[in-house]
DNA sequence: TCGGACCTTATACTAGGGTACAGGGTTTGG
DNA sequence: CCAAACCCTGTACCCTAGTATAAGGTCCGA
């Protein structure tokens, strides 16, 4: 069963004009059209705008989402610059996690200080991702 | 050893002008000043940058930079609020690793896929995010 | 049948986050 | 001493990522 725009923008949180703006970007496909025009989306959109949403919560950047949408494997041949890009994101994901762990960790310890009603250093955040 | 504008920017990977546009924005605390007026900074204040850069590198934007830069106990008194604060960053951060995890994992069948020349889904990125 | 709500595209505008420029003062090394 | 490089503030501009608006067509329920 096709969605409209306003079914799939109000199912992933967005807004409309983001949906036609993502596929102008190429970010999103061209969805099949009603004879009047209409697009009418997979509900697989709503999964693939939903991504695209939690990838810049996470701080990719649109074009970044892209390059991630656009990763398989379509046979043998490909796979070198496909394992190229996913490895490249693959470090990036992981320093992610590498820096959030300490944030974490130190926002971790000033809700125990607050919990112990101890006093805290006048920044405790500010080292937190200094490496 | 106070550092000039241009030294600070340049160790922290900025440009000069994104310093005074910080300290507008009340992010960055106004330095001391030499008689003729040009800014001394605190090298500490090169930790700070970079701590703003790697958080917004995270998703974060100036404005939750800003709040997290502030956190801190001064005295028992103020703990509930800073508590309250540094949980919701905390339970935000937990979200933002839990959805890296996912998408490291995702990230890693793929290379792997690439290493045994197998192909992969049409999208094999896209459900990474979805809960 | 009709009106309100939806849709279209093109264009203009907004918000967040910078960054450049103008005009003029200061510093520093040759 | 002087020129180049630095600094200052205020203002203007740029980029990314949306989002609103205009003008007009389509759909659907009353």
């Amino acid at each position: 069963m096709p969605l409209t725009i306003s079914e799939v923008a109000h199912e992933a949180g967005v807004n409309p004009q983001t949906l036609r703006y993502y596929e102008r970007r190429g970010i999103l496909a061209e969805p099949a059209r009603t004879p009047a025009g209409y697009r009418q989306y997979d509900p697989e959109a709503v999964t693939r705008i939903v991504f695209i949403k939690r990838a810049q919560d996470l701080g990719f950047t649109l074009e970044e989402v892209h390059e991630l949408l656009e990763l398989r494997v379509e046979h043998g041949a490909a796979c070198g610059a496909v394992e190229a890009t996913a490895g490249e994101n693959l470090r990036r994901v992981d320093e992610k996690i590498r820096q959030l762990t300490r944030l974490q960790e130190v926002l971790t310890e000033l809700v125990e200080s607050c919990q112990l009603r101890q006093g805290t250093e006048d920044c405790p955040i500010l080292e937190a991702l200094e490496r």
